[in-house]
RNA sequence: GGCGGGGUAGCCAAGUGGUAAGGCACGGCUCUGCAAAAGCUGUAUUCGUCGGUUCGAUUCCGACCCUCGCCUCCA
């Protein structure tokens, strides 16, 4: 297979990425943790990560990738109460938002996508060995690690090198469990009165499982001691992955993961996404304002994801209107191979957007060799090209589209209302009878209710216009 | 305070020790009943600031300014 190359957040480098095995890469990503809609910010981890599946899998390699879903936690109890649901259902809820929303943004779903609470048994066990190991202690019913116990705690992040700020985050001393020292972290905790229902029987207790837990218990579980790649936002690397790390190899004493994997965070106008901002969108608000999902996917690759992102609806529309572009491009593709076809493993022209790529996901390098690849192929179409030549730039094209994940977005056509087609109708009979005054009037309707006519050759066509909620 | 990112045209975003990719937006022209769409075409003497190295720096070095993120349960 062609090498693949990606960013290793505890080595600090751009390294090849490899399966242990030499048969597929064991994939692990930290998924959503399902109390409400995942914001768009949220949806940005998850697209690079299946970006970098489809680059792995269109470079020759196979991946097993695995998304879990947090389903217990002070989130999901907070919300389940407030709800009047069981836990239970009222996650079942988020989680099947969170699938579709995943969907519509062209997310190849995960071989698997375990839940926490479908882990318990596991967890216990890990925190077990743990305790026996001496590398956890129980206090009061709840479970912490003692991290003084694991000389490797703080390589990912670096934690050495820093100075802990009393208090910074204003959450160092929110719990009131009793630990041996304030680095220690919870792996266990014992129930409380506001958990109500939610609980597991265990050594020590009523109790339910602590956030960093699961991930460590699932991905043994699942895929055995060591995995090949793991990642989520980059604000988990400290603690979250940190205290993975830690949990994991005090337990077996082998490596936990070979190559790390953090993708930055989305901004909106240039701040944090953050309820309290009222800066927060979901996929649903993006569609609500007309705009296709797949428009919000290229807009998520359009900046490399190592880098933070700003997201404006500006962004939105240059990414609309470029992906617009490369569908005329295509459809002339298309008329000039007459029906041809060339190898799926073609990349014509787009071979510079493919290595761009393979070269650490680099999007924005990829997509600009992908419209400069475009201007190219049109200019020789119009001076003339076999329909060899056509089939094999638009297999190419439709390849590179294929692992941008935006392939969908160019076989579709978003109807029109029967409402609409008749005001675009009836414009037609006003401009055939040269009543401009009438069919100009139809147009303003039709723009205020969101849609665009198009004149061309074959007539007129209706596009949802941007913008509109 | 510590650590880590960023500052390149109106916006997004590449890049290199030798004089600035690409996309959107914008201007002009063609087309059009007028538009929109479509097609053609143009657009940064300049890369946060100040110094230094160099024949030459946006690219290397130093200082500074601004900005964003993380700092123990936020993708």
């Amino acid at each position: 297979m062609e090498e693949v190359r990606l960013f290793d957040t505890a080595t600090r480098s751009v390294k090849p990425l490899s399966a242990s095995d030499g048969e597929a890469l064991k994939f692990y990503a930290c998924g959503p943790t399902v109390y409400g809609p995942a914001h768009i910010g949220n949806f940005r981890t998850f697209v690079v990560q299946d970006l970098l599946v489809r680059v792995w899998e269109a470079a020759g390699g196979k991946v097993d990738h695995v998304r879990n879903l947090t389903d217990v936690d002070d989130k999901t109890i907070r919300g389940a109460r407030e709800a009047k649901l069981p836990l239970g259902d009222f996650t079942s809820k988020w989680a099947e938002i969170f699938i579709k929303d995943g969907k519509s943004l062209g997310l190849t779903p995960p071989m698997k996508q375990p839940k926490a609470t479908d882990f318990v048994p596991q967890q216990i066990d890990l925190v077990e060995r743990l305790v026996k190991a001496g590398h956890a202690y129980e206090a009061d019913g709840s479970v912490y690690f003692r991290v003084k116990s694991f000389p490797g705690y703080g390589k990912l992040s670096r934690l050495d090198e820093r100075e802990v700020k009393e208090g910074a985050s204003g959450r160092a001393d929110a719990d009131e469990y009793a630990r041996e020292q304030a680095a220690d972290f919870v792996l266990w905790k014992a129930h409380k009165e506001e958990d109500g229902e939610v609980f597991w029987e265990s050594p020590w207790g009523k109790g339910r499982p602590g956030w960093h837990l699961e991930c460590s218990a699932m991905a043994m579980q699942i895929f055995g001691e060591t995995i090949d790649l793991h990642g989520g936002g980059s604000d988990l690397i400290f603690p979250h992955h940190e205290n993975e790390i830690a949990q994991s190899e005090a337990a077996t004493g082998k490596p936990f993961v070979k190559h790390w994997f953090h993708v930055a965070h989305l901004l909106v106008e240039n701040r944090k996404m953050s309820k309290s901002l009222g800066n927060l969108h979901t996929l649903k608000d993006v569609i609500r304002h007309g705009w296709d999902a797949f428009d919000l996917r290229l807009v998520l690759l359009s900046g490399h994801y190592r880098q933070p992102l700003n997201f404006s609806w500006d962004t939105m529309t240059a990414a609309r209107h470029g992906r617009e572009r490369l569908g005329r491009v295509r459809s002339k593709l298309e008329e000039a191979a007459k029906g041809k076809k060339a190898g799926a493993e073609e990349w014509g022209s787009f071979r510079g957007a493919w290595d761009a790529l393979r070269e650490d996901l680099e999007t924005p390098k990829a997509l600009a060799a992908l419209y400069t690849a475009a201007s190219t192929v049109e200019h020789k179409r119009k001076a003339g090209m076999s329909d060899e030549d056509a089939a094999k730039e638009l297999a190419g094209l439709d390849h590179i589209l294929e692992v941008f994940g935006v392939s969908a977005l160019f076989e579709k056509q978003t109807e029109a209302p029967a409402e609409m087609k008749q005001l675009a109708k009836d414009r037609e009979i006003a401009r055939n009878a040269k009543d401009w005054t009438e069919s100009d009037r139809l147009r303003d309707e039709l723009a205020l209710k969101g849609w665009e006519v198009r004149d061309g050759a074959g007539g007129w066509r209706l596009v949802r216009k941007p913008g509109t909620p």
